[in-house]
RNA sequence: GGCGACGUAGCCAAGCGGUAAGGCAGUGGUCUGCAAAACCAUUAUUCAGCGGUUCAAAUCCGCUCGUCGCCUCCA
């Protein structure tokens, strides 16, 4: 029954246990908008979104918040290049993100700030640390003074003696000691800024965060998220910030997801090996790209590749199809016979509790999904031993194990669409690239199938390699010919 | 250099102290005129290597090797 889930601040497994009972309060890392986002985003959004699902259906209130970096400096960067404005840009690919988002099917957060409309909490939260003497004025910027935080490093597990060492800091005459970090940076000519007690300038990346986290989930909640790559220094500075100003525990739970790679190389800008979100939907489907996604559990590191892909979308079609044959499954007969044994009966009522159990554990999909494929496994070995001919108590457990995979499903956003539908679909997106029509089809079984009955295997072997040239596939059946687009 | 993660069949991937899920691919069989699909069976005496703890280890501890990540913006 109990959720647990890994906390990179303990490194341990935890148990789930809301400040408000039975309400979970999440904060995510959004992105900077700048550019199109990539396949790691994409993890990071449907990581989070499968949490929210599971979450929900597991009768939580959440309340989700992610933010939005609409100010930074790569942001200002890429706007001077282009020569436009840096506040349009930002807008320009929070758009962009939203068309992306939405073909991934994500859920929305209910609350998705901004960091340029939160200045004002961003500016009383740096004075108040000021007034505490965690941080100082320093030629119009303002720094974090981290000596001063006891707790510093305690997130990414390392003493400020290791990181000083190695420190590839860049010399700052303005900081006290190399690892402080800046709350507010003081605006150079021409670009954009904001008023302050120190000055014109802007907010540092990190503050943001905190702010915006106290402002709608109060100073502590429950769970604090986002990708590896920002346990240091974003979320240890984060820290820093909300807990040396308030004094109070920050986020109880720290979940972190593990890299996409490509090659086993992370994927990242600066290594130029990353594939935009658009380019991989313009050939897969969200739930393929889904599916994919969660074949490894979320802090692992997965590697993308176009085998990959086309696993998760043999795996998927697998499913649907199953789906679409019960689905279209007669109803029962009281008078067949029952093929479905005990074991299998188990296996099929116990279904959704072992998937819980497989979530519970640190949100396991990769097991999850395992005990999708294996319940499909089972009902397409009953439906063949049934040939057609269920017994009323087989076809409720068909149809109901059905409705349950679908779901369950849900959870991780597959199984979303219609299966007979969508196997219908299949098909004709194949067919449009072949130039053959259903009806033209059929005509060919027809012919085939006399030529069949004539036993004249010549003309029926022809014609099947003559489909088959077109990529479609006979299945001859106890109830007639099929085919399928291969 | 400091810190951390990972190494399970041809590939992907669960298992986290009680004797190796699942997917993709392969092989044999049922079915078929022959096929395809589907189903059934089968595919790791073994979990990078070497030691140790334990009645029992892929699972815990130590060392070695290998891969990757963070320490600078990054999901």
């Amino acid at each position: 029954m109990p959720l647990r889930i890994y906390n990179t601040l303990t490194r341990k497994k935890e148990l789930l246990q809301p400040i408000e009972d039975n309400h979970v309060k999440l904060y995510v890392c959004g992105i900077t908008s700048y550019d199109y986002c990539h396949i790691g985003h994409a993890r990071s959004a449907l990581v989070f979104d499968m949490v929210v699902r599971y979450l929900r259906y597991r009768g939580y209130k959440v309340t989700f918040v992610r933010n939005f970096t609409d100010i930074d400096d790569k942001i200002i960067k890429r706007a001077n290049e282009q020569d436009i404005d840096s506040a349009a840009l930002a807008l320009r690919f929070i758009d962009e993100f939203y068309t992306d988002m939405d073909a991934l099917g994500t859920v929305r957060p209910d609350i998705e700030p901004k960091a340029t409309e939160h200045i004002g909490e961003m500016t009383e939260l740096i004075q108040t640390l000021i007034d505490k003497g965690m941080a100082y004025p320093s030629g119009g910027d303002v720094y974090f003074r981290v000596e001063r935080y006891d707790g510093y490093g305690r997130l990414s597990g390392r003493s400020l003696e290791d990181m000083q060492a190695g420190a590839r800091i860049e010399v700052n005459e303005q900081k006290e000691n190399p690892m402080d970090f800046v709350l507010w940076k003081a605006a150079k000519p021409g670009e954009p800024k904001w008023t302050s007690p120190w000055g014109d300038g802007r907010p540092g990346w990190h503050i943001e965060c905190s702010a915006m986290s106290k402002k709608y989930l109060g100073a502590t909640f429950d769970i604090h998220g986002g990708g590896k790559d920002l346990i240091f220094p974003h979320h240890e500075n984060e820290i820093a910030q909300s807990c040396g100003a308030s004094g109070m525990e920050f986020a109880n739970l720290w979940m972190h997801h593990g890299f996409v790679t490509i090659k086993d190389e992370k994927m990242s800008k600066s290594l130029g090996n990353f594939l935009t979100i658009r380019d991989v939907l313009q050939q897969y489907s969200a739930e393929e790209l889904r599916l994919f996604i969660f074949s490894t559990q979320y802090r692992n590191p997965l590697d993308f590749s176009e085998h990959a892909l086309q696993d998760a979308r043999a795996g998927l079609e697998r499913m649907y199809d199953c789906l679409a044959k019960i689905e279209q499954l007669p109803a029962g007969d009281e008078q067949g016979p029952q093929v479905v044994g005990k074991k299998d009966r188990d296996k099929l009522e116990s279904l959704e509790e072992r998937f819980q159990h497989a979530m519970d554990n640190d949100f396991n999909t990769a097991q999850a999904l395992g005990l999708l494929f294996d319940a499909v496994k089972t009902l397409n070995k009953v439906l063949r031993a049934a040939g057609g001919q269920v017994a009323a108590d087989d076809y409720n457990l068909l149809t109901t194990t059905a409705a349950t995979i679908k779901q369950l499903g849900e959870v991780v956003g597959i199984l979303q669409h219609d299966p007979v539908e969508v196997m219908q679909q299949k098909k004709e997106q194949l067919l449009a690239a072949i130039d053959l029509s259903e009806a033209e089809i059929s005509n060919l079984i027809e012919k085939r199938n006399q030529a069949r009955a004539n036993k004249d295997w010549a003309t029926s072997d022809e014609v099947r390699d003559t489909l088959l040239a077109s990529n479609i596939v006979l299945k001859d059946g106890p109830d007639g010919t099929t085919w399928d687009v291969k």
